[in-house]
Order: C-alpha cells, then sequence, then structure tokens
RNA sequence: GCCGCCUUAGCUCAGUUGGUUAGAGCGCUAGAUUGUGGCUCUAGAGGUCCUCGGUUCGAAUCCGAGAGGUGGUACCA
C-alpha cells in the first residue's frame, strides 16, 4: 500500500509476445512436419548460439560507438561487440566460413531457432520471433535452388496449406540487372532505387510505380518519395519486363528472351531460370506451385541470383469482416558473396526461410488450427488433506496408466475446484471423498457431457439432482472408464 | 525515422459548459447450494482517469511536452 512507489509495471517489451500452449502447439506442430521433409531431402540439423560478433553479422558500425542498425546488442567483458541473430543465415555464413575445411560440400542444413530485430514492431511484426531456414552452401548449380523451392513448397503443404492457398514465386536478379545495363542504369544506388520500385507494384500498382522509376511520388499524406530517375523509355522497359509473368514457366521464358535478351547478364539469367524449369519438373512441381514472376525482389541487397517467394493466395476476412491478404510467407534466393566476406574466397549459397508463427496465424485464417485446444488433465479433487495420500496413489495410478492427470493444489473448495477442471478443458474430474473411499468406490464426472446435457437443464434443483455426466463405480473399473471418456 | 488518430477497472467502453465520493456491461472472488461446472439472485474485490508540467478556487475534462498504442509512410538482413 506505501510501497509502491519502485513497484514494477508487469508488461512484456513491445514486439514481444508471450505464448500460450495453444499457440505452442501449433507451431511444434508446424515444425515437426517440416522438419521431416526437410530431411527427406537429405538437409541436416543444425544450430547455432543466439549471440554472434557483431562485425560477423555484418552489423559493426566504424563511426557508430554502438551497433544499433536493427539488432540488439551488448559488450563483452573483453569489450567486443554482441548481437543478438537476426536471421539464421548470417550465423550460417559464420559457421560454414569457419569450417570449410572439414565440411562435406556442398554443406545442406536446415535450422529452426529464435531471432531477434530492434526495429518497430507492427502487426504481424515483432522483435523476438522463430524462424525456419534450410540452404545449400557449396553449390552454384541452378538445380540447387530448384531443390530448396520444391522443398519450400513440399514444406508449406506438409505444414497444413491446400494445394492453390499458396504459390512459390521465382526471378532472377541477373534479369534485371541486364535490363538496367541496356537501359543505361549504372550507378548502385539507381539499381537500388529501381528494386525498391518494383517491389511496390502489388501495392501501389503500375502507374505508381512509374512515378517511382522516374522522378518521384507524393503519396495521399502528402509524404514525396525520391524517384529512381529512369528515363520514361526505360522506366516503360522496366514495366514491361515485370508484366511479363505467365502462367506457365517456359512460356514467361520466351516472353523475358524478348524483353531483355541480348545483354550477357540477362542471357545468363535465363539459362539459370531455364534449368531451374527444367529441374523442378523433374521434382514434380507444376506451375500450380511454382511460377516464374520478374515483379519479385526480395529487396534484400545480397542476392546475386535467383530469388523466391512464397506468397499466400487465399483471401480470408479479420474478426471485422475486412478482407486481409496475406502476401509473403517466406522467401530466399542465391547469395553467393555471403560466405566471401569472411574467407574472400566466393561460395555460392541458396536458401529459403520463412517465419513460423506468421504461417501459424495463416493456417490458422486458412481453417487448418493446428494448435486445437489444449486439453487439460484428468483433476482429482481435494476434499481433506487427510485424504491427501489416497488422492496422490490414484493420481499416480493415472499418470502409470499413461493418463494426464493432478491432483488439485489450490485451496479453495469443491465448486471452485470444478470451475478449475473446467476451465483447464479437463476431459473429466474424480471424485473420490469420505464415503467413496468407505465404499471402495469412485466417481467420476465426464465434463464434455456434463457440458452438451446442461444445455437442457434450466431447472436449478433438476441440475443438482442430475449431476449431468456423472457416475460412481468399483475403484477397479476407474482405468477402463476413464479411457471410454477420454476415446469420446 | 516522418505524419495522423488514440490512451478512464482484467476486457469493451460511458463520463454533461471544468464542480463535491469516477460509472456500466462482461470477467473475477465468494454466498444462496452440509460434496458438484451451467442458469438465476445477492454481496465483494479491483482505478497513480498514461506520465510530467501549466491554466484555474477547482482538471478524467482545457493547454504544453513526453511515453505507450494504433493506422499510414519510409526502411527491412
Amino acid at each position: 500500500m506505501t510501497d509502491d512507489i519502485s513497484r514494477p509495471l508487469a508488461r512484456a517489451p513491445r514486439g514481444f509476445v508471450d505464448h500460450r500452449a495453444r499457440d505452442l502447439a501449433a507451431e511444434r506442430e508446424i515444425l515437426s512436419r517440416v522438419s521431416a521433409v526437410y530431411e527427406r531431402y537429405g538437409f541436416e540439423a543444425f544450430d547455432t548460439g543466439a549471440l554472434e560478433y557483431a562485425d560477423a553479422l555484418g552489423k559493426f558500425l566504424p563511426d557508430a560507438d554502438r551497433p544499433n542498425e536493427g539488432v540488439f546488442a551488448l559488450q563483452d567483458d573483453d569489450e567486443q561487440w554482441m548481437a543478438l541473430r537476426y536471421d539464421l543465415t548470417a550465423p550460417l555464413a559464420r559457421f560454414v566460413a569457419q569450417s570449410w575445411e572439414t565440411l562435406p560440400k556442398p554443406f545442406r542444413r536446415y535450422a529452426f531457432g529464435t531471432v531477434w530485430r530492434n526495429e518497430k514492431p507492427g502487426p504481424g511484426r515483432f522483435r523476438e520471433f522463430t524462424q525456419c531456414d534450410a540452404d545449400t552452401v557449396g553449390s552454384a548449380r541452378p538445380e540447387a535452388d530448384a531443390e530448396i523451392i520444391a522443398m519450400a513448397a513440399e514444406g508449406l503443404g506438409a505444414a497444413g496449406l491446400a494445394q492453390g492457398d499458396y504459390v512459390l514465386k521465382i526471378n532472377n536478379r541477373k534479369l534485371l540487372n541486364g535490363l538496367l545495363v541496356r537501359a543505361g542504369v549504372t550507378t548502385e544506388g539507381q539499381k537500388l532505387a529501381v528494386l525498391r520500385a518494383v517491389d511496390k507494384l502489388d501495392r501501389l500498382g503500375p502507374d505508381g510505380v512509374r512515378y517511382l522509376l522516374g522522378e518521384g511520388r507524393k503519396d495521399e499524406s502528402g509524404a514525396f518519395t525520391k524517384g529512381a530517375g529512369l528515363s520514361t523509355s526505360a522506366a516503360d522497359a522496366v514495366l514491361a519486363f515485370t508484366a511479363a509473368g505467365r502462367a506457365d514457366r517456359t512460356e514467361t521464358l520466351d516472353l523475358l528472351a524478348n524483353v531483355i535478351g541480348g545483354s550477357a547478364e540477362g542471357d545468363e539469367g535465363l539459362a539459370e531460370l531455364s534449368r531451374i524449369d527444367q529441374a523442378l519438373t523433374g521434382l514434380g512441381v507444376g506451375a500450380d506451385q511454382a511460377i516464374f514472376d520478374p515483379s519479385v525482389v526480395r529487396g534484400l541487397e545480397y542476392y546475386t541470383g535467383a530469388v523466391f517467394e512464397a506468397e499466400l493466395l487465399l483471401r480470408s476476412l479479420d474478426e471485422k469482416g475486412q478482407p486481409i491478404r496475406f502476401g509473403s510467407v517466406g522467401g530466399g534466393g542465391r547469395y553467393d558473396d555471403l560466405v566471401a566476406r569472411f574467407t574472400g574466397e566466393p561460395v555460392p549459397a541458396t536458401g529459403f526461410s520463412f517465419g513460423v508463427s506468421r504461417l501459424a496465424s495463416a493456417l490458422r485464417a486458412a481453417g487448418q488450427d493446428l494448435g486445437r485446444q489444449t486439453r487439460g488433465p484428468v483433476v482429482v479433487i481435494v476434499f481433506s488433506p487427510d485424504d491427501m495420500p489416497a488422492y496422490f496413489a490414484l493420481v499416480a495410478e493415472l499418470r502409470a496408466a499413461g493418463i494426464a492427470a493432478e491432483v488439485y493444489l489450490g485451496s479453495s473448495g469443491m465448486k471452485a475446484q470444478m470451475k478449475y477442471a473446467d476451465r483447464r478443458l479437463s476431459p473429466a474430474a474424480i471424485i473420490l471423498g469420505g464415503d467413496e473411499i468407505l465404499a471402495g468406490t469412485v466417481t467420476i464426472k465426464d465434463l464434455d457431457l456434463g457440458r452438451a446435457l446442461s444445455t437442457g437443464v434450466t431447472d436449478n434443483a433438476a441440475w443438482r439432482a442430475e449431476r449431468p455426466g456423472q457416475q460412481t463405480l468399483p475403484r477397479a473399473e476407474l482405468i477402463p472408464a476413464l479411457r471410454r471418456i477420454l476415446e469420446a
């Protein structure tokens, strides 16, 4: 009452969320299903620690005292800066560089783990979340990309997405590079501005993107975004390129050949996509699961070749009846320069990653709730502290029989104990009072059945007399009777 | 990072032109019911009215700053 000045506020830091049993069950189910697929593809499990040295993450800023660009950083006692990993790829690159000599190459691994990003949280965006990631390091073959794509598609399907709920969209950075070279764009900054503009295609439409490719765009709030400064004809070429996606993979390739053919880098990109197409076809991945889409960007600066994005196609309504679009649930691509940061040797690599809780909420919206309500244990009601040994003998017997059970350990009366069991979603409560102990019997209350029966009862006396779902039987028949209730 | 809106009980919210002890519904705890979930009735607990400063005899209410939330926008490994 008087010491409240220093009392802490009970709240989680912003962008950090608590996970109840239901969500955890869904996420674990996804991980186990996806892991099974990834292992079948020959990827081995691998994990690193949560912290990396900040320079290994590429987040050490020479000018700043503190590496603060989106990472959580702290200083070790030898004054080196460490940071919580912000994805699973950078630690993988560090590990591969460190163990290159002894690794079987190509190195194929998958990982899932918590990552942290020190940035503004938004709807569906947190500062701590679980990522699942698979990479092949040490293969430059486009077939390595194809296999990652096929595996991603199969993984999403195994997680519970139906055919047609999602599609993998594939592009290649080299195509756009070739196009830009032909259009006379040479500076890195301008190239990045073009990529950013194209990335907004689905939100702003071709007209909005045209402004961003040219002089710039002013949005409704009056904010002005500087454009890439392309000429009108160059902007037209970019837009024509992004619109070349078709439902059929080879048809898209033919169209793209017309739009960008002739530039050396563009031809290289086309050849890679063509081999990806052939490998995918061999793997049995049709155009219903993976297509070529030249508008895919994946804003990341480090991608060097193929890029891909898993897009959710399903549309659903939120609790207010507003339609929600999920868009991308995951993505990846080829990053041939990441390991070279450490060793100087270029090491080709390709990978795919997705956010686990994002996929879980997408699945929920698709009507595929893997985290069905978690059932509570069978609850043994406590009448008298003197009979505690009898309660524990009973609960031990149930546990030995493989039935989740607990003795109520609170201090409230019987009514509250029933309420507790109800709220835990327990299948049954066991009443072992003085009467039962004397008679060598036990009373089981089937809570689901009682709940169903209670809807018809309005009269209190009848409710009390009826004791819906309740049966008293000889002690020896307890476990078989409980099994029947649990299996119902 | 920039712009808009919002912040009153655990939740959803009401609160008159600035006026005395800040309310409702739901939820929670308990009683009616010697040993029973629901219904009904009754009682109870629960509040730094986001924070700090200002105006005023008087502020949940008006003004300023800050924090947090939210929606855009920018960025996104």
